[in-house]
DNA sequence: GGCACTCATCCGCACCTGCGCATATGGCGA
DNA sequence: TCGCCATATGCGCAGGTGCGGATGAGTGCC
C-alpha cells in the first residue's frame, strides 16, 4: 500500500476527534497555555494534556516552556486550511440538506408541525 | 461543543483509514464495482464491502445497482479536494524532513515520533 | 425452479482509544 | 530546601474498530 496514504490516515486519525479539533481551532487564534486552554474548552487538565501530547506526536503542534507554563502553538497553519476546506464542504452539505428538509416539509403531509 | 465540529470529527474518523483512502482514491478515477475494486486494492470482498458501507453511511459515496453488480462512485468530489490539500501538505513536510535529514546526517532530529 | 454469481451482513476476536482518577515530574519563589 | 503551581504520565475500564471466516440476500441465466 502507498506509504503516504498510511501517513495521511495517521494524521486523519489524529484529527478525528472533536476535542482535538476544538484545541486546534483555539490554537489557530493564538498560542495558549495548557491551563487556559483546558478552561476555555471546558475539559480537565489531564485530558487536554493528553490530547496535546497526541497532537505533538503527530507534529501538528509545538510546545514551548515559558516559566512554569507551557505554551502550545500550531506547527503548520496549513493544516487548518485543509480543515477549513472540509468544514466549508460540510456547511454546504448541511444547508443543502436543510433546504431539502424544508421542501419535503412543505409538500407531503400537512400534519401539525410542532 | 460546536455541532459542526462533532460532524467534522465523524467525517474525519471515516477518512482515517488507509484502506478507505485507497478506495476513495480509486473511486476518484472512475466509478467501479465492488469485486473489481477489491481485486484492485488487494483486499477481500467482505472487507471492501464493509468499508464501502461505512463510506456510504457517511455520505461520501453513492451506490448504484447495475445488473447483479453494484457500482460505487464519489458522492462529493470536493472531499478529494480536501484530501488533496492535506496530501500536498504532507508531501511538503516529507521533502522538508528529507532535506533536514540530508543536512544533519550526523545529528538526527526527533521528528515524527512514532 | 435451480443454479451461479455478486454483494451485504453477521459473528467472534484482538487491538486501540478516550476518559476519569491518582500520581509523578519540573520549575519558581520564600 | 521546602512547598506550590502547572503540566505530564500511569492505570484501569468501557466502548469502538478492523479483520477473517461463514452465511444471508438479491439478480440474471439455463
Amino acid at each position: 500500500m502507498d506509504e503516504i496514504t498510511i501517513l495521511q490516515a495517521d494524521v486523519l486519525k489524529t484529527l478525528a476527534n472533536p476535542r482535538r479539533l476544538e484545541i486546534l481551532h483555539a490554537l489557530a487564534t493564538e498560542p495558549i497555555e495548557v491551563g487556559r486552554l483546558a478552561e476555555q474548552i471546558g475539559a480537565s487538565q489531564p485530558n487536554v494534556s493528553q490530547h496535546l501530547a497526541v497532537l505533538r506526536a503527530a507534529g501538528l503542534v509545538d510546545a514551548a516552556r515559558e516559566g512554569r507554563e507551557v505554551r502550545y502553538r500550531l506547527a503548520d497553519p496549513d493544516v487548518m486550511v485543509a480543515c477549513g476546506v472540509m468544514r466549508a464542504l460540510l456547511e454546504r452539505r448541511l444547508t443543502r440538506l436543510g433546504r431539502m428538509a424544508e421542501q419535503s416539509a412543505a409538500a407531503p403531509v400537512p400534519v401539525a408541525t410542532r
